[in-house]
DNA sequence: GCCTCTATGTGGGCATTGTCAACTTAACGC
DNA sequence: GCGTTAAGTTGACAATGCCCACATAGAGGC
């Protein structure tokens, strides 16, 4: 919006952050990434190639946006929680915005987790030097936003073993480490079943994840 | 190997089937499904356009190997279960075949789930004609092998609804589409979390999965 | 005020891709 | 035999990702 005269600086000013958001948008609108690079260029008018001037490769423009994304996912897991109080309520809600996330735009969501990042480090290249368990090739920037997203689910659970509502020992890492990835798999799994569209279930996804975590709940408790 | 005299024949013989073959290998080697559709075609020695005589577009070769892919999974529950008692002991077999099932070649896992298949129906197009909510543009081929895959795991439900294992209503529709949907959630999300290698646990595979559904599990019995 | 440096953007080019069209080959029914 | 037709072939096209050499302009030394 900024300085958009019609005559148009031979310097952009932010194209960085303005192909990130044309590549979101790209995203949003085509529920794919296979769109190309040329494209994000055109709609942030400047040239095909100008785009390599912040990133090297069209993989890092994506992996930008799937950043912007686990960032914004972790907004709205905090917006969710803090209208909460206690930690079972707090994970029902965060799990049903983790969801209803997710399915406000699949494609971006699918994104921030698919192979479309890794590409490069994780396939063929890995086979000369034996796959790299470490970093699987994600960009660093990526994981530390996802990391953030995450640490939201893992505080509650830390806070549940603290107030006693969750039978977990609040010292030991691992089992707290557990839980968290139990409940993340659950609410992640079931947000990709329903973005594939193969629960073969139609009732309502704030349903499906209240039964689905209700029982995980359950079942930490029950130990 | 059958019939590869050196004077190949100008008709393959069975052609389908080594593109799927072809298509397969290259998925597992390159843990990934960018290569070209001429090189798929390279590999079965056939001219770059062969490939259109038997799959009108890349996807639906894609949507072919997917299909085998649920095909092999399903073989693989089976037998996993085959040699357990007990509905209990059935369902932590299964899930554990099933995340090694995943972990042996991520980029198939993937693919099988993955938005590849469904590109060009579910995207763009569904702009025009409000997005169709009931197929969501998968192959049919693909979803009735993920069905099939996805049938082992209910029966496993079904029988322990009807001992009395785990406390569902054997005769509910919804009960048990609910108890075996929140199984495959989270059985589903840990091992995509697993290959994106950002679960942040060191644990075995075999730990994680273990209990993550024994939690489910006692959670399904406390009720 | 000038001059150079460097970040940023432009245009052209190349190998490769997915898909279309027109042609060729061989197998099978009659 | 002979035509119909499935299955494979070559050739073409626009588009793509990424490379190169060049153009531009703002910043800083002097």
């Amino acid at each position: 919006m900024s300085q958009a005269e019609s005559s148009r600086p031979y310097h952009h000013g932010d194209l960085r952050r303005a192909l990130i958001d044309a590549a979101l948008a790209l995203v949003t609108e085509e529920q794919d990434w296979a769109f190309s690079l040329r494209e994000v260029a055109r709609r942030a008018g400047v040239s095909h190639n100008a785009p390599y001037n912040h990133f090297p490769e069209k993989r890092d423009l994506l992996g930008a946006v799937a950043a912007a994304g686990f960032n914004a996912l972790r907004e709205r897991l905090r917006k969710a929680v803090a209208g909460t109080n206690g930690p079972r309520a707090a994970l029902l809600a965060s799990g049903k915005a983790y969801v209803r996330s997710g399915l406000e735009n699949p494609a971006l969501y699918r994104l921030m987790f698919g192979p479309a990042l890794a590409a490069a480090n994780g396939a063929a290249e890995a086979g000369k030097r034996g796959r790299a368990k470490a970093d699987s090739g994600r960009p660093t920037e990526v994981r530390a936003a996802g990391a953030g997203a995450k640490a939201v689910l893992e505080d509650i659970i830390l806070r549940g073993a603290q107030s006693g509502a969750f039978a977990i020992s609040a010292r030991s890492r691992t089992e707290l480490a557990v839980a968290a990835l139990s409940v993340w798999s659950a609410v992640h799994g079931l947000t990709m079943l329903v973005i594939d569209d193969i629960t073969g279930s139609d009732l309502a996804i704030e349903t499906l994840v209240s039964r689905l975590l209700r029982t995980l709940l359950d079942g930490l408790a029950a130990r």
